[in-house]
DNA sequence: CTGAAAGCGCTTACAG
DNA sequence: CTGAAAGCGCTTACAG
C-alpha cells in the first residue's frame, strides 16, 4: 500500500552502493559462489526492508525475457475436479514465485487454440494444457515450439511431451471389482463420444474386466455427445434398464450428476433398482439421498506434480527430456453400489 | 506459436518507417484527432499482420506504468456464486483488454491483507474486493491509497468507495413474502455470526417483515460461526423444530447446503415437515429430492458492473468520484416453500 | 568485492 | 504528417 514505489536506485542511493550490487543481493546471489561482502549485503537488505522494496515485475520480465507466469488451460474451470486442481496449482506455483493464468477450452479446439495464443501473447514461461477432443494437431504444433509444455489429465498418443495422468485403466478396474463383488454382472458404462485418452482408458478397463469375468455378453458402452446431455441420458439409461442392467458406471462426475438427475426423473431408486459408481466427487452429491461410490483422484498430487514438471521444463535448456507421471486412483465406497440396502431416509 | 518474437522495430524496418509511427498505429491512435497518413497506417498494419506482431506486455507496462491487469479478491473462489461472477468479470475485462488475477480470502482478514499486498506487488491497475469480517481497517487503509478500488457483494459503512451490491433487504422481503403467502408465520432465519453488510441487510429485511406481519414473537435469527457449520446446524435446526418452526430461510447458499444436509440427517422432509427458502443457486441442489425456492442474484450483471466501475476508476484522474450500484434480486419459486405438497419421487 | 554501462521493447513529449 | 531520443526498472557481461 505504498505511495512512491521504491526502486533499486532508491536503495542504492540510501545504502551508498551501485544498483548492480542491489540487484545481485535482491536476487539472493549471495552464497558461496558469489561475491558481495556479507556486511554490504546485510546493509542493502536492511534498506530494502526499510523502504519496503518490491521489485517491478514488468522491468524484470522485460529484461530477463521471463515473465514468471504459467498458463493453465483446462476444459472447464467451473468443474469441481479442475477447480480443485487449479487451486493446488496456484498454491504450488506461488511457492516458486510463479503467477498462474487460467483458461477454459469448453472442450472446443478453436477456443483452445485461441487461449494458447492469448497465453503466449501474455508471455507465459510455460503452458499446462488439458487436451480436448480434436486438439491433436494443435497440441502437436505447440509441442514443436520451444515453449515448455505439460499435458494434464489426458494425453496425445505418440507425442513426446510431459504428462500428469491418472491410471485410468486401473481406476475402471477398481470400479468394476467393487460392483462385481456385490454380485453385479449386467454392468453398463456411460461415457462420452469424444475421443479423449482418459475416457478411452476407462472404457478399456471396463471392457477388460467384463471379458475377464465372462460378462462380455452383458457389456454396453453408451457414448453420449457432449452437448445436451440430459435427454440422451434418459434415453440410454432407459435402454439399459429395459435390458435389466444391474449397475451403471459413469465415466466422469458430470455424467454422474446428469445420470442421477435422470434416474430421479425416472423414479429409479439407487441402489435398490440399480447400483451406481461414479468418477470424482462433486458438491452435487452431498444432498443426494444416498452416498455415491466413486473413484477418487489424487487432486492435490495432480496440482503438485504439474507445477514440478513445468518448472523443471522451464529451467532446463534441453527441451527433449519429457516425464510422464501416472497417479493412482482410489475407490471410495458409499451406499450407491450396495445392492439390496434401504434408502438412507 | 511464433519462434522469433516480432517487435515494433522489425515492423518499422520492413515498412520503412520509424518505431514511433508503428507504436502510434498499433495503439489505434489513427482517428480524426491523430496524425498518421492513412496509407502509411494501412501499410504498417499489413506488415504487423504479416509478421504476426504481438506487443510485449512487459515493455508496455514498464513504460506506461500500467499493467492492464486487475486483481479480484473474493471470499472463496470455489463457491459457485463467486466462481460464476469471476467468469463474468474475466469475460468483461477481456473486452477491455484487461487480465484478471483472482484470490480467495477465505473470510480471513490477514489472508486478505496478504492478497492485497501480492496484487499491489504484481502491479495491478485496480482492485475489486469482497470485504470479509473484521477487514474494515484494512479496506479503509486501502481506500486511502490512490489505487482504484471497487467493493463487491458487501460494503463498509461510512467509507467513500465504489460498490456493486445486491438490494439485500429487498431480497429478504421477497423470500419472506413467498413464505407468508403460503401461510407460514413461524419463520426462522439461519445466518452467520460474522459482521458482513449483506448478511446484516438480509437480517434486517427478515426482522422488518416479521414485525410488519405481526409475527415478531415467532422470530428467531440463528447466527452460526463460520467454521464447523454442520454440528451447529443440526443443533439450531433442532431448536427451531422443537419450537414448531414452519419455515427456515438460509441466508447464503453454503448455509442452505449445510441446512439441507442437516435436515436429511434428522429425517425431516422438505416441505412436508418444514418449508425452506435459500439464497443463490448451487449445483448441489440439482440432486436434492425437491426443487429449492431461492433468491436469485443477477450474477452476469455483478460481473459486468464491477468491471465497468473499476475501468472507469482507472481511467479517471479524480479518485474521489465514487459510484454505488445496487442490483435487484429475484425470487425463483420451487417446491421447497410449498407447504403440504408431496415429495417429487 | 564493486561499479559503469548496455539494452530488453515500448510510449510519448518534442522538434521539425 | 513523421522521426530521433529519452527513459520506464531491471539484469548481467565486462572491466577493474
Amino acid at each position: 500500500m505504498a505511495v512512491h514505489k521504491t526502486t533499486i536506485k532508491d536503495i542504492a542511493n540510501k545504502a551508498g552502493v551501485s544498483i548492480a550490487l542491489v540487484s545481485f543481493v535482491m536476487n539472493n546471489k549471495i552464497g558461496r559462489n558469489y561475491r558481495v561482502n556479507a556486511e554490504t549485503a546485510k546493509k542493502i537488505l536492511a534498506v530494502a526492508e526499510e523502504l519496503n522494496y518490491q521489485p517491478n515485475n514488468a522491468a524484470r520480465s522485460l529484461r530477463s525475457g521471463r515473465s514468471r507466469t504459467i498458463g493453465v488451460i483446462v476444459s472447464d474451470i467451473s468443474n469441481p475436479f479442475f477447480a480443485d486442481i487449479a487451486r493446488r496449482i496456484e498454491d504450488n506455483a506461488y511457492k516458486y514465485n510463479y503467477t498462474v493464468f487460467f483458461g477454459s477450452s469448453d472442450e472446443n479446439t478453436s477456443k483452445l487454440e485461441n487461449l494458447i495464443d492469448v497465453m503466449v501473447n501474455k508471455g507465459v514461461d510455460g503452458l499446462v494444457v488439458v487436451p480436448c477432443h480434436g486438439s491433436e494437431e494443435v497440441i502437436r504444433k505447440l509441442a514443436e515450439t520451444s515453449l515448455p509444455l505439460v499435458l494434464l489429465d489426458r494425453t496425445i498418443s505418440d507425442l513426446d511431451v510431459s504428462n500428469v495422468l491418472l491410471n485410468n485403466k486401473k481406476a475402471a478396474l477398481l470400479a468394476m471389482d467393487c460392483l462385481i463383488r456385490q454380485g453385479c454382472r449386467r454392468i453398463e458404462l456411460i461415457s462420452y463420444s469424444m475421443s479423449l485418452s482418459n475416457i478411452a482408458d476407462r472404457e478399456y478397463g471396463y471392457q477388460i474386466s467384463m471379458k475377464a469375468h465372462g460378462f462380455g455378453e452383458y457389456g454396453h458402452i453408451h457414448r453420449l455427445r457432449f452437448k445436451d446431455i440430459s435427454d440422451q441420458m434418459i434415453r440410454v439409461l432407459g435402454e439399459g434398464l429395459s435390458r435389466e442392467a444391474e449397475a451403471f458406471v459413469f465415466a466422469t462426475n458430470t455424467l454422474a450428476v446428469e445420470g442421477l438427475k435422470a434416474l430421479n426423473k425416472m423414479n429409479v431408486i439407487v441402489p435398490r433398482d440399480v447400483a451406481v459408481v461414479g468418477f470424482d466427487d462433486s458438491e452435487a452429491f452431498d444432498l443426494y439421498y444416498t452416498t455415491l461410490t466413486h473413484i477418487k483422484q489424487p487432486i492435490e498430487q495432480f496440482g503438485y506434480e504439474v507445477v514440478e514438471l513445468i518448472v523443471k521444463a522451464i529451467n532446463q535448456k534441453d527441451r527433449s527430456q519429457c516425464t510422464t507421471i501416472v497417479l493412482n486412483p482410489e475407490l471410495v465406497e458409499g451406499n450407491s453400489s450396495c445392492r439390496h440396502v434401504k434408502r438412507l431416509f
